[in-house]
DNA sequence: TTGACCTTGACTTTCTTTGACCAATGATGT
DNA sequence: ACATCATTGGTCAAAGAAAGTCAAGGTCAA
């Protein structure tokens, strides 16, 4: 197992646990692991970049630390957006434009896209009287996109 | 017996043995098998390639790695074998049942897992009377199903 | 004999590890 | 306030550890 997974993994389980915030002090981490201090900054600067969704603050000097955050919050905050929008009901055109919008921004991609289609589209409830289908459309809807939260 | 011929054996054993997934070391598995390390990447790239169903990936660096993944082709099959297996009803228990088999085997993956789970859950069919529920869901299922089909 | 396939090794690229030196911050004594 | 020092973290370049590429030459069967 190389050094840098283990550094990645260490702050991975912060994250996990701390709800997104993991804050470190390199000179601790370093001797924890058995690495030199700059092994921390190697995996910071290579594994958890502002391209991969995280913040890194730090301060130098007595009590200095290093803090990471993940910044997932866009994509969840907009799915979340979406649940809220949807009511009781939900028409299938409303549906696809939906998907096609959030396609579109990159909160899902193309298969989960068709997925979601084929579970709300009009074939999935054929043997289903009319007055029921936008309501189960809804809170399928809902629930789908309830699971795409922090992924 | 040529060289090449004893990696790729090499190679299809360890697949045979981890199903269907080998990841190797190259200046390791070069020197247990004497020959140069380039020899490995001749004989994956001219026997491991995506028209004969494998996916290769690798890093450099301190503790690199080749991993060489075959696609299963019987995916499709599979998937095709459990859409004719469902009838017209479905229950939520054997539901999960099928999902769970299947991201055993690896057809999907835990998220797609969960997000089909959530069009079929209990839940997402609550307004809706219960004689109709099981229908719906044999519905939803399959036509997701057919979405994983090609991919 | 020739064309396709195989073997080899020199050179390149990418990723990781390490350590020497630098910079900022807080604490302390004057 | 100010100078000084201890305590952090930051930077960078060199060395190390893999894997990738390519071209030149070898082998072998049709």
């Amino acid at each position: 197992m190389r050094m840098s997974d283990l550094v990645a993994r260490y702050i991975n389980d912060i994250l996990e646990e701390q709800d997104g915030e993991a804050e470190i002090r390199r000179n601790e981490l370093a001797t924890t692991l058995g690495c030199v201090p700059s092994q921390i900054n190697y995996v910071i600067t290579s594994r958890f970049t502002p391209e991969q969704g995280y913040i890194v603050e730090s301060r130098r000097g007595g009590g200095g630390y290093i803090r990471i955050t993940r910044i997932n919050t866009t994509r969840d905050g907009a799915i979340m957006h979406i649940v809220n929008s949807v009511g009781n009901s939900l028409d299938k055109a409303t549906a696809e434009v939906m998907l096609n919008n959030m396609l579109e921004r990159d909160i899902i991609d193309g298969r989960t896209a068709k997925l979601m289609a084929a579970a709300l589209g009009e074939r999935a409830y054929k043997d289903v009287p009319q007055q029921y289908r936008d309501s189960i459309r809804a809170t399928v809807f809902k629930n789908m996109l309830l699971t795409l939260l922090d992924g």
